[in-house]
DNA sequence: ACTGATGCAACTATAGCTGTTACGACTGCC
DNA sequence: GGCAGTCGTAACAGCTATAGTTGCATCAGT
């Protein structure tokens, strides 16, 4: 399906902004979360963009400026996430239209588009369940 | 995540061998398929080629060649065809190791890795539950 | 031998993700 | 007011996967 990183980065970041400053500090560089992701500063800040733009994290400009939670992350899911940054569907219909004059042609699609929905659907609550309290916590368990 | 229509086009192709069949003919070709499908014989032969090599369907060369179901559509589930043809996992890891220096770095992948394979694991149990029959079966619902 | 289909390689076009460079914009501090 | 450090964003390159297309060898029944 060429998956892509983006929800593992995203969460990657978000575990990292909150042990930090469940550390006492105040706000993370993109420069230190793209060090611990082993990844491009700028890559960090396009995905932390699109998590602004949910509402998930702040960003703070000038001198002593960076990246802060707008939430807990017990209030925060990997589905919140997951939205913020994977916006199309799992699976694509045909890219052009198929046959109007066949029965399956005809059929096919909304046969399909009910499978997904319901594919999809089970995804989002699967997803809903797992905190990034969840996942810090999970994180932080791994041995050594 | 860059859906492709893989799955899609891979059930329409069965659907429609399904259909054919039980309308008495033996096999249908990839051209039939793919003026169904509108796309290329070529890709539908590219797809239905996975499919033989899972036991899905076979296909006989020489003249009156053609592709015909390998079991019953009853005996079909998505998962098999999913399975068939989408052989990667739906969500990636860093593609760079992240820093094993971090504690972020180094308990993120185990701690998604959990998270997927469960949600994969929903994923295909929810596939598993459709046959190509009851796809079908919609198809033909279909109003009109 | 002819015919009509598969099997398969090769190529192109397109799109998305990732990485990278560059630079403007912002803001606290001196 | 200027400096420094960081974000915000555009632009581009490299890579990969999908999809579409052409061409041709191969096969098997007539």
């Amino acid at each position: 399906m060429s998956a892509n990183s983006r929800l593992t980065i995203a969460a990657h970041a978000l575990a990292w902004i909150g042990l930090y400053q469940r550390q006492g500090h105040e706000v993370a560089t993109s420069e230190q979360i793209a060090t611990s992701a082993n990844t491009n500063p700028v890559v960090i800040r396009r995905l932390l963009g699109e998590l602004r733009r949910a509402g998930l994290v702040e960003s703070r400009r000038g001198v002593g400026a960076g990246w802060s939670l707008a939430r807990e992350l017990e209030s925060m899911t990997l589905l919140d996430v997951y939205e913020a940054v994977e916006p199309g569907p799992l699976f694509a219909m045909h890219r052009t239209t198929p046959d109007q004059e066949c029965v399956v042609g005809r059929g096919i699609q909304p046969a399909m588009r009910s499978v997904y929905e319901g594919i999809e659907q089970t995804l989002r609550q699967e997803l809903a369940r797992v905190t990034l309290a969840d996942v810090l916590q999970d994180v932080l368990a791994a041995p050594r």
